[in-house]
Formats: C-alpha cells, structure tokens, sequence
DNA sequence: CATGAATGAGCGTTCATTCAT
DNA sequence: GATGAATGAACGCTCATTCAT
C-alpha cells in the first residue's frame, strides 16, 4: 500500500511487502475462507470474519483495499494451490481417459485435504457467477476436445460435456462439506465410471 | 401472526385460510419471483418487491412471517408447478432409460416455459446456504434403483448418478439463465446421450 | 418516496407527500440547521442531527434519500424564507440606492429572526462552494448593473463589488452568531453608509 | 509528547527543539500546505499528507500532537509569511489612505505569489469552525481608528469597516483559487477605489 | 527518530421487522 | 386487512491516533 523501503531485507529481494505483511494478509485469507465455509458468503462479513481471527475489522482494511480485494485473494490463493495438487497429475496422464480419471480423482483430493478451501471458493464463485462472462472454453473443455479429435472420445458437446464434469464435482463437493462422513473414493470411483461410459468412443 | 383464525370464513365454519388471503399470497409470491428474476436476489429487497407489487412493504410481513417463508413460499409454489408439469410426463415412460430421458426433457421444457421462475429459484438457492437434509432417497434416486433391479441399468451408485444428473440439469438452468440464447434442445440431447451411455446395462 | 394515494386527502389535491410526512421533513431539517448551526457542517453527522431531534438515525434516511437530499432542502427552505422576507423588501425601492440600503437591511433583519437558519446555510454554503460555479451573475450584480445604466451609481466592477456586499453580509452574519449580543442595526447602518458612499456617482 | 525534553541538544546546554526538529515540522508543513491546496481539506487526511511527502504516516504524529496542532502551524506559518511580506509595506505609508491601499494591494499580491498557502488557509478556515475570540481589535483596526483622529478617514464603526475590509479581500481570495484567471490587478484596484470612497473624509 | 501495524469510533446507508392507526 | 412510519442492527469503509520495536 506503501512503499516499504525496508532497511535490510532477510534475503535478496529489496522492495516488496514485508515479511509480517505476508503473513497477515494470508492469516486474514484462512480467516476468511474459515468463515466463508463456515456461515456461507452471504454471512461471511467482515465484522465476521474479523471477530473468528481475533482481529479488529479495520485490520482487514489496513492490509486489504476492501473486502472484493480480500474475496479475489481467497480465489486467487484456492485457485493456485488447486492448480499446483491438480494440473501435474492430469497433466502426467497420457490419454484422454486417463486424463479425465485424473481429473475427476485429483479434484476429490483437493476436496478431501482442503474441505474448508473449496467450499470457500465455491461459495463464492456461485455469488459471482451471475455476473460471470462464462463464454470463454475451460481448459477441461479443450482436453475433451482434444480426446474427440484423437479419436479416442465419442462425438458430444464439449461444452456441455464439461458443464457436466464440473456441476458433478462441485455437487460432490458440497455434498462433503455438508457431510465428511461422504466416502470420496467411492464418489470419485462412480463418477470416473459414470464420465468413461459416457465419453468413451464406441468399439 | 402466523395461523389466522378469522372469524367468518367464506364458506363452511372449518377455519383456514380465506380466498382473499390466498389470492394476496399468491400475488406477493408472484412479485418475489418477478423481481428476483429481474434483479437477483441480492437486490430484492421486501421494498423492491412491493414497489414491483404495487403494495406497501408491510402487506409482506402481514402475510408472511418473514421473508424467509417469502422466499420458502417462492421455492414451494416454483416446485409444484415444475412437479406438476413434468411427473405426468416421467410417470408416463414405461422403460427407466424413457424414464431418464423424459426427466431430463421435461425439466428443460420447464425452463423453457417458465424461465423467470427458474431463475428465481436459482437465485435463491444460489444465496441460500445448502441447508437441506440431503440424506434421504429423491424420488429420481429411487427411479434409478428401480432400473437397476430390472437389469435395465448397470451398477453404479444411485444416489450419486441422481446428484449428477440433478446438477447437469440446474447446471444447465443457470446457462440458460445468463445465456437466453442457449439452445436448450442441443443440451437436452446431448445430457440424455451423456446419461444413457452412464446408466445402460452392458449388452 | 412510494406514490401515496391517500383515501380521502384533506382538501384539494389526490397525490402528494401526506400530512405527516411533510411535517416530519420540515422537522428534520429544522433539526439539521439547528445542528449545523451549532456545531458546523462538518460536524453535523446524521447521527448528531437525529440525536438532537430525539428520532432514530433511519428516520432521516426514511424521509430523505440521502443526506445530501436534506442538505439540499435546508438550503431551500432558508433560501425560500429568506427570499420571501428580503425581496419584496428590495423590489419595493423605485431608486438603486434604495435598492441597495434595503438589501442590506433586510438580510441582517433576516438574521436577527432567523440566526440559526443564516448560520446553517452559510455553514453548508462555505462548505459546498469550492465545488460551485460561481460565474455566473448574481440578482444583486445585475441591480448594481442597472444602477450604473441609469447614473445613480459611479463606475466599477458589479461583481467585485456585488462580492464584496455579500462578503460584508455574511461576516456580520457569522460575528452575530458568535456574539448575539452585536448591534444588528448599527451593522446595518454602517454598511449602508459604506456602501452608498462607494457606490455613488460622483455629484 | 509534545515537549521534547532532549538529553543534549547541539549548541548550549538550553533545551528546545533541535535542528531536525523544526527542519521536519516545517516539510511537514509545507507538505501539508500542498495536499490541502491540492486535494481540498476534506480529502487531506494524515495519509494523503504523508504519502505526497514520501514519509510514513506516524512521523506526523511523532512531531505534531495531532492533526489540530498541525492545521495551527499550517496557519501559523502561512500567516507568518504573509505579516512578513506584507506589514512593511503597509507600515512604509505615511498616510491613513495610502496605508489602505498598500494593505489591500500586498495581501492581493500575496495571493498572487502563494497561491497554494492562501488556498491552503482558505480550505482549513473555511472547515474549521470560527471558534475565535473576535472581540480584540485587529491591527487594521487601530489603524482604522488612527486615519479618523487625523481626520483623514469619515466616522464610521472601525470594526466594522474592518470586517468588511477582511471579507472583501479574503472573498476574492476565495474566488481566485477557484479561478486562477481572476484578474487580481483589477481586483485591488476595485477594492481600493470602494474602500477610498467609503472611508475618505468629506472634502 | 522513525515506522509498520493495529485500533476503535464514527461515517452514510440498507433493510427486515414492528407497531399504532 | 392494510399501511405509513419508525426502529435498530448490521453493512463496508475512513481516519486520527496509539504502540511496540
């Protein structure tokens, strides 16, 4: 916000947000999903989401512009610690079966090691989404595409393909965050079986 | 508040709700739906609502005890008419995979029809917190156990399947929502290929 | 606010802002130019005001659309009281010099019966100036214009000197203000005396 | 706080502020005087202040009180340059009339060369409250007081003529900061010709 | 000396709800 | 039955001030 000209830096960097700085907008990040997940994004304040850190809600103000800034760290923070558990193993796959197992199976993880983050960020995204432009092809729309043009998927809307994918992992998902009893292998098992039958070329 | 007993209904000495407060009810729930449809629910303030009504804000909390059985009121009235038009229609089909198909159609065609009461329920459920109970069996996961014990339908989780199915299909709403343009028939088509291949038996 | 039609309005017209509500304006901003005049603009928050009329803070926002809508209606209606005091007194005078002595008089005779509504106004005036346009030419410039046109008053420059009566004006507004105790009519008397002797043409 | 107490200060054992000390107050100043000018008093806030001098936010607070100690010394300095640059002119005349002349015209071409000090001053007594005393006679007074017992100025209330004078001068202040193409030439001209004739002893 | 961090009070506004008529 | 009026709690946000380092 200012421009700290921090006398010695740990490392190497000079410029740049202060180690504390760091720490706080990601402690105040948790706090938020925290609250998101918890009291859902219509509740989640930031008298709130302040009161659960144990912070004063001008702190959130002090180390955030506002409280849009605050919900796009949330997604950019989720959406790039997803990337990073995901991408590698849909990517290490080398068909487009495989792929898409990958997909299905390493979303579920995500959802079983970080149950709070996504329900968080799906919270959000379904407030956003009404103003969202969703036009524009996901890259799992692609990867199907692909898969089509490999010959190794049958001919179907990629689009609407994907829709699908994702409204069942996202359904899976609040499924779980409403019951952790839910047995996500079992979920994950089905709808791999459920995508395979449904993408698969016939023989 | 809640339970009027009035003192002379219209017809026999039985107590209950009059013509007049069933009429008025309606009409506000009418309203709820027009203005959510047109500004979302963010924005559908009870004042939105009966300046869109035509009646003073307090005519709400005098037929309604609160918003929140406004709004129960709008996702009630929304799923009886939505009932009411495509059981007769998945009640008819004589095989599960007609069954399927008709289900699908038939909630498609009910967005076609009425697409501000879809978006109306959308928004709300949207904003709502999911706070259902979800564990019991819906009427559609018991059809799909049912085509499992005829052999029409391969193994798979029902309750699952029937999530899945449930979330292509709302998934699709919220599309067409944002989207008029979208062409419903393409994706009715492509959902009952996608979940005819997903649930048939292997031949 | 909401189209009130009333029953049975009292007289004439069908539509308007009811008994009540008119009143309940007038009151909040008798309030506001209370507050303003007592502890400043800037200090006049919806909170001060609505303390001082013993009402609760949404009252205000019930009866106005905002604060800058009251703000607005306190300088109407103390322009509208003032105008309808001063002007006729103005226009009465067949000579500019009359003209100019009964302006001057008949803004302090303002003050003296309405000291609070001057200091509010001159409060929000000074506030809301930097932001005006201030280019064009006032009532009063154009009178001395004329002034100048018929040979009654000497040559200078109509709006330094148009600034300099109001400037004189209102600093004897804000001394009375801040001491009641001043002498209204010796102000009036001076003023009179300065202005005549540097307004008029040289004999 | 507020006296600083020191265990050595650079030259003699007296204590005081240091060199630094009052080098930081009057940057502060200054840089105070910039933001007021620039962004207006309601948007001066300590953090637009510090920001525009490239210096953390608590540094003002380290060395002024508060912001009220440092709206004083904004006041305090813009006065101290102006008494400066214009009381000799002022003292220089030997007559009552030419004294009026030099006052009106050096305070105008103070204007002219501080533009940013006069608006700076303006802003800050413009949303400050008047809280002054008012009741002391100002030097202009005495030498109001003194041109009448040389005969040289009419009887008239040296208050008064006083205020006026000051409200005059500070009016086109006022309009020329919010239109730098104000002829400040014409200006003085036209006040000291109104001034001459409403002061002037009759010949 | 200097500062990043934190605080609490206050701002104008929105809104579901209540109540006397 | 119906309503205009009023309320209080909560909202996101700003800001002068305080404090440990």
């Amino acid at each position: 916000m200012q421009s700290n000209t921090r006398p010695a830096a740990r490392t190497i960097g000079r410029d740049g947000p202060s180690f504390i700085e760091v720490a706080r907008r990601a402690q105040i990040v948790e706090c938020a999903i925290d609250t998101i997940a918890a009291v859902g994004y219509a509740q989640a304040s930031l008298t709130q989401i302040a009161d659960r850190a144990g912070i004063s809600k001008s702190v959130i103000s002090y180390h955030f512009a506002g409280k849009d800034e605050l919900i796009q760290q949330v997604i950019a923070d989720v959406s790039a610690a997803g990337q990073a558990m995901m991408w590698p193993r849909v990517q290490a796959e080398t068909t487009s079966a495989g792929m898409l197992r990958a997909y299905i199976h390493s979303h579920l993880d995500f959802m079983r090691t970080h149950p709070k983050h996504v329900t968080a960020v799906t919270e959000i995204l379904t407030h956003y989404r009404a103003q969202a432009d969703d036009t524009a092809a996901t890259p799992l729309e692609e990867r199907l595409r692909q898969g089509q043009r490999d010959g190794e998927f049958r001919e179907f809307s990629p689009r609407v393909m994907a829709w699908t994918i994702r409204a069942a992992i996202d359904e899976v998902g609040r499924r779980f965050v409403a019951n952790p009893d839910l047995d996500l292998d079992e979920c994950a098992a089905e709808l791999t079986a459920l995508f395979a039958l449904s993408t698969q070329a016939h023989q």
